[in-house]
DNA sequence: AAAGGTATGTTATAGTGTATCGTTCGCGTG
DNA sequence: CACGCGAACGATACACTATAACATACCTTT
């Protein structure tokens, strides 16, 4: 498991980002099938929505975006298709910015660790055994049962770092 | 550095909580003292209300609290000392409960590890300095420089936990 | 077609957090 | 002491995030 095999953390800012998002979506069609879940319209356009945007997007945002496809849409609507894709591992939640990413490597259970840079706002999914492992390991030895991990890291990515730099 | 030198992460429900706020608010004058900031009437009370709640407690229900102390107290008061509070490391703020919690050990430059119990509510802060280097070892490995970090695990304390196996 | 579950629509409201502006307080300086 | 300055606080209004509750549509199985 993990899969910074190859694939680089951050993205650079050339790459074809309509393939990532094809690409995940046909992940969770395939993730829905096999368990016998029902990926509708809406929640395929939310799925969309949320990876048209390559940072994070607030509730509200999808709202407004899914509001122009499908006439006047309701919060309900909107939460109760995130709350579809996010318990099935599909997108994440970012606590720390009340707003949803989706997921690389979708599947069950698994909670992924987050770089976020405060200063272009981009998201990277990390997700390193090795790290865990060593997370996991001082919980338990705290005698804690982890069942939900929340690990967001705020600061610069490679690409601020450096403009930060130069200057 | 890393304050497990003795103290259970878990305090045993027996514990004398009042000493704990007392050691707590007198560490708070310590570190205003000597950084010449003021903790004024309005942030001790804060600070007192956040301490006398053994569990994460959140922004309006220390209104409520305050408001009895002080008559009719609006957000912003309450904001405003939370950040004071927070921005010196005196409180922590849980992410994923949207609530506050007392540090154990305040300070300035210093992001706890909390483990929260899902049945019972209790917050343990944890710092260990294992992990922390573990984690930030795998940030750096990504080109990332990290600048504040968020770790929250749900899961279930110690005696939940045994309570839930007696069951 | 009837029944029952899942998904969506709709309205209202709860919960969390800020912008803004005016006032007061503490403190050093002329 | 009066003045001026910045920090802290009060007060109003508002923005943003999320859910409760109930009605309707859809889809599947029998």
């Amino acid at each position: 498991m993990g899969f910074d095999d190859g694939e680089p953390v951050f993205a650079d800012k050339g790459h074809d980002h309509a393939q990532c998002k094809a690409r995940a979506i046909s992940g969770a069609e395939a993730i829905c099938l096999s368990l016998d879940l029902r990926l509708t319209d809406l929640r395929r356009q939310v799925l969309e929505i949320i990876w048209s945007s390559h940072k994070p997007i607030g509730a509200y945002d999808i709202l407004e975006s899914l509001s122009a496809q499908r006439g006047r849409v309701a919060p309900p609507t909107v939460y109760r298709a995130l709350d579809f894709l996010v318990s099935h591992g599909i997108v994440h939640r970012i606590e720390t910015l009340n707003a949803f990413v989706g997921c690389r490597e979708p599947g069950p259970d698994h909670d992924g660790q987050f770089l976020i840079c405060s200063d272009c706002g981009v998201a990277a999914e990390l997700n390193d055994p090795q790290m865990m492992a060593a997370v996991v390991r001082s919980i338990r030895h705290a005698g804690f049962q982890p069942v939900r991990q929340t690990i967001e890291v705020s600061g610069l990515c490679p690409e601020c770092l450096e403009q930060s730099r130069g200057e």
